[in-house]
DNA sequence: TTGATTATGTGGGCAGTGTCCACATGAGTG
DNA sequence: CACTCATGTGGACACTGCCCACATAATCAA
């Protein structure tokens, strides 16, 4: 008898993840607090117990997606130690498969529906954490002349803008075509190899340059 | 008497632009049909008359950036002529500052609220046409040896990603408190020129490469 | 054990919304 | 003038977020 679901239970768990169910099929705008506490089996008033608002609980799907891109990170941190291009890049394919994966979600945390300043600071850290491992990155790379000189924070700002760019793109759709075309392999380690594939020519670009020589 | 607003009217241009003022103003999910209606002053009903859907109004409102956005390309593909890196620069320089200046019409443009392939193929050009823009000023810079060699079309993705990425991070807010604090005039010209050399700071990092020479 | 307090869930209700319906009205055309 | 069609109106329905008072289960003190 794990969850004791009868009268009690892990209700505020159970609305999150079947609330991130709800945005994965219909969307952001498509989530309602009633619907949610129906497929559940619950009042529609009992999620209010849980969260103040309905805003509130989209925040708590945002943190759990921002929880589980922060625990891949530090994860990635140590494989590639010693490998800063390695890092850089996993962590990019990490967010960008997400934002393949789960569209919705990756939407919700960075579409601009949170506001981190309103929910007590245990979100806006974090969405700031991915921050800090890239500033960390970026250093040691460049105590291991791996990457240019310069402000480190600059540096992972720009890096944080192209990872977050691409994600928009193939959360939005707008790569999405292309290598769904050539994907006759439509498994999900078959999507995802093209996905690395594409990833690396765009992202070989922002570490090379644009600019000629 | 240039608006006969009596009975009749220029109505859906009208629901268009107040539609944008109310997205400005409370963002996306702030907007509601019926209180457009009735800040026009008219039925409740009147804006199925122009618009099949809620979302198709949304979808004229995002068309209506996009339009504006692809004027300016234009406009500055010529102002900057033989200068490639130029005309990059600037078409950064608009996209972001529109999503400074205008975040919830931005975050409706590219946050996924919108799927190109529902409306009439209308919005699908307007939001190609970028693209188009890009690929062009990329080939065109190939072509004066400014920027590398290698596919037209990679490299205006990667540029594209770095644009997009830097214009969410600018409208969601996460680079805006460095460029608020430091912003003593915070007229908009003030903040337009700081806001101009932040992008140019991280914009460089993008022409140059992260990686060592 | 018992009694009170607190956490949690329930139903009713209200204002507001998107969308469908039948109807009204006005402009334009033969 | 009559007819048609585009456009605007009010009513209605199901649904939503959120507030209220109330019910029940768990917890803890005596």
């Amino acid at each position: 008898m794990e969850q004791t679901n009868y009268h009690h239970g892990n209700l505020r768990s159970s609305l999150v993840s079947t609330g991130i169910e709800f945005l994965n099929q219909k969307g952001v705008a498509g989530i309602s607090l009633r619907e949610i506490a129906r497929t559940i089996g619950v009042g529609h008033n009992a999620p209010y117990r849980h969260f103040r608002n309905k805003q509130q609980l989209l925040e708590a799907m945002a943190e759990d997606g921002f929880r589980r891109l922060k625990a891949r990170y530090t994860r990635l941190e140590l494989e590639f130690a010693n490998d800063p291009e390695g890092q850089i890049f996993e962590s990019a394919m990490h967010v960008i498969s997400m934002a393949a994966d789960q569209p919705n979600l990756f939407q919700l945390m960075f579409g601009g529906h949170i506001q981190p300043q309103d929910c007590g600071g245990n979100l806006k850290l974090a969405a700031d954490d991915a921050m800090q491992s890239l500033v960390a990155i970026i250093r040691n790379g460049q105590r291991l002349k791996v990457f240019k000189e310069g402000d480190p924070m600059t540096l992972a700002l720009s890096t944080m803008s192209m990872i977050q760019g691409l994600a928009i793109m193939v959360s939005s759709g707008k790569l999405k075509v292309q290598f769904q075309t050539q994907a006759k392999d439509s498994s999900w380690t078959g999507r995802q190899t093209l996905l690395r594939a594409m990833v690396l020519q765009l992202f070989d670009v922002f570490l090379r340059g644009l600019k000629r020589s």
